[in-house]
DNA sequence: TATGAATGAGATTTCATTCAT
DNA sequence: GATGAATGAAATCTCATTCAT
């Protein structure tokens, strides 16, 4: 737990609010200096560069994002695991709404992964961390007997990729029901489903 | 329907494929200029602007981006609905394998559109017509009687964010089972479910 | 012979004049263009970067900074050999004394190869292209007769070591008899001279 | 002579280090405080400013830079004279051989002459020093009737423009016979030259 | 239709320097 | 004696844009 001093949280701070806001190309070290109330040269005290100071920001979000934050399986039980499932999902994407510029940096840096080799590697495994994780969550309650057996790695990424929309929808505004959503996809999964 | 010229096809192509590579801001004029071969004020006499020449690829990208482009509710039937449905969402989504530059412009529409007012309306509209493209596709399907009459609103969203993350998932490189999500989803989708 | 534009040709005696009177890292492009009359990016019309334009006037310099621009050997004859040397060292080094932009930044060049590997060798190269002028001068000397056979090349190379620094020590403003060390140095140079 | 603290002589030896390699102006402090393994205002502590460091490393080099660190003239002998001034000079330039930082920092502070008033003068001053040098040099040989008594001026003047230029030769990696080259200049200053 | 030439604004970065502690 | 923190000035370079031709 590396001691920051009041600046250096302050550039940090302000980077996520500004690249939030405009986007990782469209910051530049001057709003970030200005909106902090500092120099510009003052940054280079604590980044040497504006990579490093992304690179930071990259590490900081994702750091924080475990599927394990989110979904702690140790407290899924046989009788809790519905409910608990639905409710840990809902507080995740719930995030969304309010706004966090923590989590716009991380649709930012997930979409401009797309022609930034330096992010897609580490995004990728932040993703696969993802599927895992429901698969991890959803055969442990194959053991516990109240998920079906049958496909359950085809059931566990359908909810990844639900869940993780559903919080690009919200950014967008768009309004459906996601409570809804995400109660039946959680439902389908867990009863398992044969396909056609 | 204005016509093209030579040169006018010769920017749009070279816009889209390279920002589709680079990103809208990493994208210059020159460069545009410089892979089609002509000079960089020339690009100004057929946009005004680079804003302008944005704009046209947004709309030359969302015009051709209907729900009914992949999806043509008049040709399904009682009969093949389920096939069909499985069918035209693999092939949906398998574009965005080959790679085509439209789609990766369609991405960094979505991009933007997080910081520039001026697409997340129109984008807004888009995802809201493929939410509406799935609501018609199920109700028509519970007219013909092979779709739960339950929930359809709820589970035409759900194919519509599972659809829409499948083609964000391959452009990262996941590798998950997409065809059987898909034809899970779909079954899912059609049988209707009971939420708790 | 490739035509240059008359700003082209501003730049180019603007950066030969500014560099022989500051020094090659203290001319800014800045200074450059408000010498010449222009903004700093035109200078990037006609150049890529800084390196390119000092490339550009190191080629211009070097290109007619040959031995035989200086010495024509095929002039000499048995008769004129001694006074013709004389008079071309002369005329050698007394440009130094009109202070030209070239000279002296022939002069920046030389001693900044010393922490340039950029131009290390192309300047070794020129010197070791004056060796063997003067080597093959006073060998064409041996020929007519007129030069001793003995430590030819030695001699050469002192000539070389002088004439080169008769241009140093001029620049520097030293009061020396230029004249009569150079006719000196060309005496012993042809007689020939024993060591003890 | 002032006590110089051991973190003083620590930056005068990392900016002499730093200065041979990589020139006068492209030494940053900071790059002499790292290499000291100081903080960059420490360095204001003993100097003032760049400027005053430079200044001091300038007077240390120019200080020990003395004609008679080389020749010392009370120890030549009628006998000893030819041997010992060709000895002398050997030593002299095979210095530059070993690559010491202060004869490479000396190169650089010829190189800022050329556009330093500040150091002009201080550079001339040594040259002629040395100029100076080797004619007391040749007129103590006439006086010990070794030396030819004609044009000893023009002589020593010569050997100092050549002793000088062997060194630039020698940092260049110029391949010649600097030794011979030496001991025929040094024979050719004494046995005295008539002109033609 | 198209280009050569040029520009203002602004981006990232480096440097010598200062000052309170 | 020495440092952490900060700054003004300036350097190189890029970009969208303009305009006469």
């Amino acid at each position: 737990m590396k001691k920051e001093s009041k600046t250096q949280e302050a550039i940090v701070e302000a980077a996520f609010a500004l690249i939030g806001r405009h986007g990782l190309k469209n910051t530049s070290l001057s709003m970030i200096a200005s909106e902090v109330g500092i120099s510009k040269p003052a940054i280079y005290y604590y980044f040497s560069s504006k990579e490093e100071l992304v690179d930071y920001l990259f590490h900081l979000v994702f750091d924080g994002h475990h599927f394990s934050a989110y979904f702690s399986i140790e407290e899924y039980t046989k009788k809790n695991f519905k409910k608990r499932l639905i409710a840990d999902g809902i507080r995740y994407f719930e995030e969304y709404k309010h706004n966090s510029p923590a989590l716009k940096v991380v649709h930012e840096f997930v979409l401009s992964a797309a022609h930034s080799p330096r992010y897609e590697k580490k995004l990728k495994a932040m993703v696969e961390h993802f599927l895992e994780g429901f698969d991890s969550l959803l055969s442990y309650g194959v053991e516990l007997g109240v998920v079906s057996s049958e496909n359950t790695s085809v059931n566990a990424h359908t909810l990844a990729l639900i869940i993780d929309n559903l919080g690009n929808f919200m950014i967008l505004g768009i309004e459906i029901d996601y409570k809804k959503i995400w109660e039946t996809a959680v439902s389908n999964a867990m009863k398992g489903s044969e396909t056609y």
